[in-house]
DNA sequence: TTTTATTTTCAGTAATTATTGAAAGTTTAG
DNA sequence: CTAAACTTTCAATAATTACTGAAAATAAAA
C-alpha cells in the first residue's frame, strides 16, 4: 500500500500535534492513518505504510484501543487482526477528553487534596494553601464542564455556544 | 532558602503536570516555585531551591515571561533581576489557554487548511477530506469557545455553568 | 574608561523517552 | 497433538529532549 503526499502530510501533522501535547508520535500517526483509511488495517499494513517496527505498532495500537479510539475488527478468511478508528470527530474529542482527564488531571487533583490535608496552616504555607485552594476550586469547575462535555452529544455544544452570543 | 516537604511536593506535582502536557518540567517547576513564593525571587534563589543550573533557570524564566505567566521585578538596592508570577488562577488559565492555542493549535489548523487546498477531490482522498473538514468545523467551534474563555472574566464561566444545569 | 556584577548563549553532555527486533507466548488449522 | 501463523513482550539501542557550565555579551558602578 502507498500513500499520496496529502495523506502523508495529514499523518505527519497529526503526529506533530500529538507530540506537542504529550502523546506518543507513533500513536497519533497510527490514529491518523486509521482515520483516513476506508478499510480496517492489519499490523502489517500499518508497519509498511508508516515504516515502523512490529513491536512499536503493536504497543501503540493497543494504546489506541485502550483510549477507545480504535477497535479490533474480525475479517473473515483472515487470521490476522484488523483495526479501525472511530471516525466521528465528536466521539473522538469526547474520548480523548475523558482519557486525558483520567490520566493526566485526576492524579494531580488527588495529589493536591492529599497535600492540603498534610499542610499546616501556618505563615510559611500561606501562599501554598491559597494556591492549592484556588487550583482546587478552579479544577472542580473545569472538571464539571469537562464531565458535561464528555457525557454530551454534539447538540450540547451548540446550545452552549448559542447562549454565549 | 529552604523548602518544606509540602512546598517541594507542590513543585514536584506541578512539574509532572507540565511534563504530561508537553511543557518543560523545569519551566513548570519554576512556575510552581514563584506561585508559592511571597516575594519575587532572583535567578540565584531559584537555582538554589530547585538545584538547577544558571542556564536552565535563565531559559525557563524567559519562557515563563514570554508566556505571560511571570514578570521581572525591580528591587531597589539590588542589581539582580527578580521575578514573580501572576497568582490569579483565572488569569493563569487564560494565559496558558491563549499561548497553547497560538503555539500548538493554530499551526495545525493552518496546515490542515493548506492540505485541503492541495488535495484533489477524488475517491482516494474521500476519507481524508471528510476528516479534515470535520476537524476544521470542530476546531472552529472549540476555538470560538476558547476565544471567549480567553477574553472572559471569571464571571463568564459561572454563567455558562449555571446555564448548563 | 575600566572594573565588576549580572545575564545570556550554546556546544557538549546527560537524562529521558521512543523504537527495534528477536524470543516467548498465544491462537488457529490440520 | 503438532505445526504454522500471528501477537506480545521487553532488553538493548536509537532518537529526542533537557541541562550544564563556561565563555561571550551586557549593564551598572567606580
Amino acid at each position: 500500500m502507498n500513500l499520496t503526499d496529502q495523506q502523508q502530510k495529514f499523518i505527519h501533522t497529526w503526529g506533530t500535534l500529538g507530540t506537542n501535547w504529550g502523546i506518543n508520535k507513533t500513536m497519533a500517526q497510527i490514529h491518523a492513518l486509521l482515520l483516513i483509511s476506508e478499510k480496517p488495517l492489519s499490523t502489517e499494513g500499518m508497519m509498511e505504510v508508516l515504516q515502523i517496527s512490529r513491536g512499536n505498532t503493536n504497543m501503540n495500537v493497543r494504546a489506541l484501543v485502550e483510549w477507545g479510539l480504535a477497535s479490533k475488527e474480525m475479517i473473515s478468511g483472515d487470521r490476522k487482526d484488523f483495526y479501525s478508528a472511530k471516525k466521528d470527530i465528536w466521539v473522538i474529542a469526547r474520548q480523548i477528553a475523558q482519557q486525558r482527564r483520567k490520566r493526566e488531571l485526576e492524579p494531580v487533583i488527588n495529589a493536591l487534596k492529599e497535600l492540603k490535608k498534610e499542610t499546616p496552616n501556618d505563615e510559611q504555607h500561606k501562599e501554598l494553601l491559597e494556591r492549592v485552594n484556588d487550583i482546587e476550586d478552579f479544577s472542580i469547575k473545569v472538571d464539571s464542564m469537562l464531565e458535561k462535555f464528555v457525557k454530551s452529544d454534539e447538540n450540547w455544544f451548540y446550545k452552549v455556544l448559542l447562549k454565549l452570543v
